[in-house]
DNA sequence: CCTAGAAAGATATGA
DNA sequence: TCATATCTTTCTAGG
């Protein structure tokens, strides 16, 4: 069975009827689509390329993303059409198709289809799937992942972007020792000069800094 | 770095060199290419169309999917090139699409890509992604003040986002005391229970964290 | 998401 | 030590 939510168009769930496929409509909060089978449920959300190209660059994508990934163990995010490659580069938009898969770590899985047609093949062939209980097939090995979030942490810091944060964890080890250090410990890494080392000290104990 | 297999073709390896990317031959047992930083793997298989439709008849994709899964937490599976529907119904490969997402559970990443020069820019992409660090379904921060750079920090770690970010924020009063603080003084905090409060406190002092 | 370019800072050199 | 030239890195804006 398929919810679609009530704000979604009649053309698609008319179609999805006369593919043979169950729908209901229902109030969604995060999602445009979930699937459901026994205690399973997967969510869906539908993306023209045009108001995808959108919400990335204001940002709201990726909180979508991360109310997804909060909610659903696995969703999908449908990117529908061919996308205006004059309003975003090609590479920035398979950059964030990337992003998708990396930032939820697999749990939010991106598609690009053609058309509406396609979209309705995808949901329809992930609820026969579902249905079928093939989802059990293999079991998802999880090894937490041991990416440096440190890294990420450290680029909060004003000043200090990537190659400044690798080269702190690189001497220190830690956030710990870093936020710790002195301003002269601080000064011995390469590219971080007095100005750049006080920063650092100050803005951790919570000083203003500009 | 992008380590590629030794028997993938010389003209991807160059495309992606005059992209800018560095790439070193090797030989990899299972995937097309790996791309690693600090102990993180990301796993790529790169599929022309035929083959892949023609490892759909045989059965060797889902062994290829099964091999991957077993092997690295997260990986792609990119599809080059148009599909021959008159080989392979279009429900059908768009279901086979759906299914390597769901049987791995969304540890295999299924992309569909027009041409090479695509594929090269996945892996780009992918690259500086994972070397950036900035692998986390972070929600977006509006930035600000700088009180506000401060939360964007400490949602950096594991397990904390804003509301919790905030909290710390205010009773601890600084990232330095936060990441000074002890397990029983995190616990403290409303909404951080022991093991919060241990992985906060391993985090900072880069443990690796489950 | 990605890039480009401006701005800021760090390092090296020489007086 | 200071001034300056060069290089590296960060940040912001715009698609």
């Amino acid at each position: 069975m398929i919810f679609a939510d009530s704000r979604e168009p009649d053309r698609i769930v008319e179609m999805l009827k006369s593919m043979g496929v169950e729908v209901q409509r229902k109030r969604l909060s995060v999602a445009d689509y979930l699937i459901t089978y026994s205690s399973y449920a997967i969510a869906v959300e539908r993306k023209d390329a045009d108001d995808y190209v959108n919400s990335i660059a204001d940002g709201r994508l990726f909180d979508q993303l991360y109310r997804l990934t909060r909610l659903y163990e696995l969703s999908f995010i449908c990117v529908i059409g061919s996308v205006d490659f004059y309003r975003m580069r090609r590479d920035a938009f398979i950059g964030s198709i990337v992003s998708i898969a990396l930032k939820s770590r697999g749990s939010v899985v991106p598609l690009w289809v053609k058309d509406e047609k396609d979209f309705c093949l995808v949901l329809k062939s992930l609820n026969r799937q579902v249905e079928g209980g093939r989802i059990k097939a293999t079991p998802r090995i999880v090894k937490k992942a041991s990416i440096d979030d440190s890294v990420a942490m450290l680029t909060a810091i004003p000043g200090v972007g990537v190659e400044k944060a690798k080269k702190l964890l690189e001497r220190f080890g830690s956030v710990f020792r870093v936020v710790n250090a002195t301003i002269p410990e601080l000064m011995r890494v390469e590219g971080i000069g007095e100005k750049q080392a006080r920063r650092i000290y100050d803005f951790v104990r919570g000083r203003r800094v500009k």
